[in-house]
DNA sequence: CTAGTTGTAACAGTTAATGTTACTTCATGG
DNA sequence: CCATGAAGTAACATTAACTGTTACAACTAG
């Protein structure tokens, strides 16, 4: 059940923010969005207070409370949303430090390190090439 | 400690052999890999079997047994190395099925797999342009 | 036959994601 | 002023994966 869907559930969650607010409506509940992608609300509030955090969106309590969006949906990126709820990097070095007596236990480590510095940027390459107007756009064609 | 480890370490093992092989030794013991890597050899011996698995290693059992690679360092990727080792993508989609009554939650699932389809052709271009032949050159260029 | 190493099962510890309950805090509308 | 509804948040259970460890069976060169 643990793969990682919060990039996911965070696009999904902001997307659904932007349509109904472009239907007319203020605001949007944890428990709506939590209706939509099929989980409790809690989970909502929680990656959405990431988001906040992050400045993509924004919260009222007390009666008629709930969710807006910070900016417009064309202005926020896939890599927005990774940057917000996403902490650490895809691959990591050795958990403990390899020997430092050995050639390749010394050197490794800067070696792979630049590898995996040129995978998180092509990876963000391609998160930043979507925006959540884009993914809003291709599930409305695709109705 | 948990990060994902499991390429870094078995990019580390076949190097390890490599120019192991390369100094005129025929077999590489995971005893001695662990040794590099500082992990317990039980480590080493399943990632082993998972790139053996993949036509990468070799091993012989009984006395003066051990490990060994079955193509040259110059003719493997880190990309061959990441389909052996690591099982399923980098971003999941939603755990449970979202509304499909609702136009997002009916619509989003598509939508993220193609992103997360270009993100995976990314990692894996970023990854087939180094071979091990080039991880070894670096480390010992900076030894 | 012995010794050394792989092969593998079994288990513990850690971390992270997800889901759930319960409660507090807050602001609006009556 | 108060009742209501929703955010904020703490606490806990469950599941899964990675890592590490012990133990032992299987195997083969000498």
């Amino acid at each position: 059940m643990s793969a990682n869907s919060r990039l996911t559930i965070a696009v999904h969650a902001l997307t659904w923010i932007g349509l109904y607010q472009r239907r007319g409506h203020e605001v949007a509940t944890s428990e709506q969005i939590a209706t939509s992608v099929n989980t409790n609300p809690v989970v909502i509030r929680r990656l959405l207070g990431e988001l906040r955090n992050a400045g993509l969106a924004a919260s009222r309590r007390g009666a008629g409370a709930g969710w807006t969006l910070s900016r417009d949906l064309a202005s926020i990126t896939l890599l927005d949303v990774y940057d917000a709820v996403e902490p650490g990097l895809i691959f990591g070095l050795h958990p403990s430090v390899p020997d430092p007596e050995c050639v390749v236990g010394h050197g490794i480590g800067p070696v792979m390190a630049a590898v995996y510095n040129g995978i998180d940027i092509a990876v963000r390459e391609e998160l930043a090439g979507t925006t959540l107007e884009d993914v809003l756009r291709d599930i409305l064609k695709a109705a």
